[in-house]
RNA sequence: GGCCCCGUAGUUCAAUGGAUAGAAUAGAAGUUUCCUAAACUUUAGAUACAGGUUCGAUUCCUGUCGGGGCUACCA
């Protein structure tokens, strides 16, 4: 929280005291950034406090002005329009701010908390590849991460694998039954797209056979059912649950495949996880619970012996918990990988990085955990997103308008690669520079863009058009990045130190904007750790980039002007470079110094 | 049918209940002896509809119409 905000706070409070002998909570006392057409940085709304004051929004907002104003230092100027109250602060005041900011090398980072918090995402299936929609759920995820962190909790990302289940059996199915002994290596196939090949290879098989028994005058819902194929996997799954030696061998080489190319993609994206859960360990848990909430009374039993929580109280529905075959269910498994994931981590708050089509699992997840008295119960988030349309619309795996994560940064890169080469940038890299270069951008191009988006929102992916490289984009930072570093190499080699000298007393208008919009960066990343949002730091960084483009423009840097107008110019560019480099790696976006 | 989410310029996205609803793209017109033109400057263009709440509504409430999701003893 910025200083001079609080003496600001405390400065309005007194004047109710004082003009209207009213008393105000200083909670109550918020601002928001004066519009660009009046005068001023800070702009306090009095319409709320009319019927306090029992005056005219322009007499109020006079009386406190003018109080401020008298207060000496804190003000320099003021102006009322109808119920807004803009505030003028003195240069003296934003030149101070601007350098503490040079002194801070952390600028922006929260004190820690020591609040433990857990951040789950990724979580695929091993049957098949990444796609698009993994990218959104990762990004988000290990964003958040980060941001969280640079907000002073403590993190734990984890990643929950789904190892096990009918969809993995299927693959190993096709895989045995026409496999061949394939490797990944043999076939030059990441092992990830080897298995996915293998699923696909599986449904078309038992496509055929239902379009067979139909055809023979089965009804398609039996035909599904009974065909060969499914009753095969159905058949290999119960082995695998038996922990059949051939069976679990097979799921250890496969998923064994999958992890491999699972390792280089992440690698790829620059993720990384603390810890890995595997649903072939947690699946069995939660079935002590289910006997906990019957005794807490949370669940009930029904007359056929299956337990349910009733949850129409709460506007919700009733949900299954155990079967009658005393069976567990998803939801079994996932509140007793609560309690697991806790005595790992002891930790207060846990977000879970999943699609929106479970928003009402999770919904009855959390309330169950809280209605058994669970001390994380209220620290319990689903992160819900929504999901990537493509142009043609959902994205279909069966249809094949799956896009590939793999082959979408491939593509990313070598966009990257053409437009760098076009403009002619990279005479002076080598090649190896060069490539990392592309892949910086191309990354930073795709990150940025699935990030800019609120989370909750469908959105639309266009992998013509959507990802550009320029306007609202991560290489737009990216390059505004690369512009300050040249010019504060140039300042390097004439020996000018970045410094605010603070005798200078005539900021321009751009000039304060920037540093307004430099004093919010704290306030910009607790909102997006309340939040849970990215979008709320690509924001803040692209205006903060495109202000500074503006700057840059408008203000020649080096020039023949005195020595402390410069030096104070480059400390501006100075902490703008800090704060983006810093914003970029909140979204995980790494920033070159030229390009 | 019930429940949940979303409807903002041609398009893709913004806007803690606040001022004349912001950007970006696409369109029109400009700016390179200079520290990076992947940039900058002008210009035109939008709150699905109807009510309500109040000093004030894109935002909150109700209804209608559109789009999507959930509604498995699947995970």
């Amino acid at each position: 929280m910025q200083q001079f905000e609080q003496k600001l706070r405390t400065g309005i409070v007194r004047a109710f005291g004082e003009c209207f002998g009213s008393a105000v909570e200083e909670a109550q006392i918020t601002f928001q950034p004066t519009r660009k057409e009046f005068q001023g940085t800070h702009t306090f709304v009095t319409f709320p406090f009319l019927k306090i004051t029992k005056e005219s929004p322009e007499e109020t907002g006079q009386k406190i002005g003018e109080y401020l104003l008298k207060q000496g230092n804190l003000i320099e100027g003021y102006n009322v329009v109808k119920g807004f109250l803009n505030l003028v602060l003195g240069e003296r005041t934003w030149l101070g701010v601007l350098s503490d900011m040079l002194d801070d090398d952390e600028y922006g980072k929260g004190a820690t908390n020591n609040r433990k918090v857990m951040v789950e995402f990724s979580s695929p299936n091993t049957n098949k590849p990444l796609h698009l929609g993994h990218l959104r759920n990762i990004f988000l995820g290990d964003s958040v991460s980060r941001i969280l962190v640079m907000a002073g909790y403590d993190v734990m990302k984890t990643n929950l694998v789904n190892d096990r289940g009918i969809h993995i059996c299927k693959s190993m199915l096709a895989y045995q039954k026409f496999g061949k002994g394939e490797t990944p290596e043999e076939v030059g196939l990441k092992g990830d797209h080897l298995v996915g090949k293998y699923y696909v290879v599986f449904d078309q098989h038992y496509k055929a056979e239902i379009d067979q028994l139909t055809r023979k005058g089965m009804d398609a819902e039996e035909a599904a059912r009974k065909a060969p194929m499914i009753t095969e996997a159905q058949e290999l799954l119960k082995k695998w649950e038996k922990k059949d030696p051939e069976t679990v061998g097979l799921w250890e080489k496969l998923n064994g495949w999958v992890y491999d190319g699972f390792d280089k993609t992440y690698s790829t994206m620059g993720i990384s996880f603390d810890k890995i859960y595997h649903e072939s360990e947690t699946y069995l848990l939660g079935k002590d619970i289910v006997e906990e909430g019957l005794q807490k009374k949370v669940f009930f039993e029904e007359s056929d012996g299956s337990v349910w929580a009733d949850l129409s109280n709460e506007g919700l529905d009733r949900k299954l918990v155990r079967r009658a075959d005393g069976t567990s269910v998803y939801m079994t498994q996932d509140m007793g990988t609560c309690d697991f994931k806790y005595n790992d981590f002891p930790m207060e708050k846990s977000v879970y990085v999943v699609g929106n089509e479970q928003d009402y699992h999770f919904k009855v997840l959390f309330k169950i955990m809280k209605k058994l008295g669970r001390s994380y119960g209220d620290g319990l988030y689903h992160l819900s997103y929504g999901m990537v349309d493509l142009p043609g619309g959902k994205m279909k795996s069966r249809e094949g308008t799956v896009v590939d994560a793999d082959e979408l940064m491939e593509e990313m890169f070598g966009i990257a690669e053409r437009h760098t080469k076009e403009l002619g940038k990279i005479e002076s890299l080598s090649d190896s520079e060069a490539s990392s270069l592309f892949k910086t951008l191309g990354l930073g191009a795709l990150k940025y863009f699935l990030l800019k988006v609120d989370p909750k929102k469908r959105m639309l992916f266009d992998p013509e058009e959507s990802i550009e490289f320029h306007g609202h984009t991560g290489p737009f930072v990216q390059y505004t990045f690369a512009r300050i570093s040249a010019i504060l190499r140039r300042a390097d080699q004439l020996n000018k130190e970045p410094t605010v000298d603070v005798s200078i007393e005539s900021l321009n208008a751009v000039e304060l904007d920037i540093i307004s919009h430099l004093s919010k960066y704290p306030e910009a990343i607790q909102l997006a750790a309340e939040q849970y949002s990215p979008a709320v730091i690509a924001q803040y960084i692209y205006d903060l980039a495109k202000n500074y483009n503006s700057f840059y423009q408008e203000i020649p840097i080096f020039n023949e002007e005195d020595d402390s107008a410069l030096r104070f110019r480059l400390a501006l560019s100075q902490c703008t470079s800090r704060v983006i480099k810093s914003g970029m790696g909140l979204l995980g976006i790494d920033v070159p110094d030229r390009m």
